[in-house]
DNA sequence: GTCTATAAGCCGATAGAC
DNA sequence: GTCTATCGGCTTATAGAC
């Protein structure tokens, strides 16, 4: 029920991740959220009160399936597997939710002054629980000895770039836009890296 | 000589790298930086004409020491000291230019929109040519073969990161500020997986 | 629920005195 | 060269008709 109303919230949505991916959160303009939906300005008004609350709709959307992509981190698991699925899936997002990747690539970048406080205790608990599973790995000998914080920046920042510095990648690699081959060769690229690194030969 | 306008100057663009880098060109408010810099909002305009321009300056400056960065990339050069070099330097300029690095990083994952093209076209041009040093080595077989473009862009964010998403840093290492000690951790750490990766044996 | 027309406030920029 | 005081434009947000 009530179609329109939940079309008119996803269209409003969809603009807004673009618009604010494009500009950031100040220099977002309303109205052009609002044209680029096919709407008048004040839907967007109607629809989610104010400017901040919509960004921050964005950037709640973004959260679970961040945190989804930590899901194979389990002390049990074998750290090859773990951390190929997550650069995996953590590139996937990259690829898939370019847009709200950007906006909360953006907010962390500025301190994250609208994230919500249960939000960042969530990603904080999540960082702090995939880096104890590296630790544990480490001391069963399951993989080679390395900072388990720092090799968790790099990945977070390897996968995290293909969202956030595609202008960058489109211009070295002269692609408007990375097709699937493109991104299979991302993943592998990490994946070389950070299991080499880790003694986790293939 | 004029050492008035130049120590303002200097003021200013400090209290500028720091308000862009904290909130964003947008966001950035010339009172703010003027109060920062201890002089009134006019002299800010007096100096630098206006916001953009201001923006533009801080921009520049960092340009100089990224390109200076890739210094190493000689097809003469021994990959393992190259990589090695190019890694420290880009996570110096990260600890020691926190504030123009994080507004270059913005500015680029904007699309580089206030980017003068002169600049743009040395930073591509840096880029090519370190990622054809890099295949020069692969097919001379003095490292693995890795795709040099993917390596090329986690070596920019594994670095980067540093500057860009210190508020992560800091919530996840638990220090507001990474010492010494903290950046040698933090090369020593990407440099395992890159050497590793290139199968580079220390 | 939808949209036109407008209010209210903020901020970049400058005029003009010193 | 420096700063106070102010303008003018732009954008968020809403009142009120439909």
């Amino acid at each position: 029920m009530s179609s329109i109303r939940e079309r008119n919230r996803a269209l409003i949505l969809r603009a807004a991740s673009e618009e604010f991916a494009a500009k950031g959160f100040a220099a977002a303009k309303t109205q052009t959220i609002a044209e680029h939906a096919g709407l008048p300005k004040p839907n967007v008004y109607y629809y989610f009160k104010s400017k901040e609350n919509l960004y921050r709709e964005v950037l709640a959307s973004i959260i679970e399936p961040i945190l989804a992509a930590s899901a194979p981190f389990d002390p049990q698991g074998e750290p090859r597997e773990v951390l190929s699925q997550y650069v995996r899936a953590k590139v996937r997002i990259s690829r898939e939710l370019p847009h709200a990747s950007k906006v909360f690539a953006s907010e962390i970048m500025h301190g994250a002054p609208h994230l919500a406080a249960d939000l960042v205790e969530r990603l904080d608990r999540q960082a702090r629980h995939n880096i104890a599973c590296l630790q544990g790995w480490i001391d069963q000998g399951k993989m080679a000895p390395i900072d388990p914080q720092h090799l968790m920046f790099t990945l977070w920042a390897s996968t995290q770039t293909y969202a956030d510095f595609d202008w960058q990648i489109s211009t070295v690699t002269g692609k408007p836009k990375l097709d699937e081959a493109d991104y299979e060769v991302a993943v592998k690229t990490i994946l070389t890296l950070v299991l080499a690194g880790c003694g986790l030969p293939a």
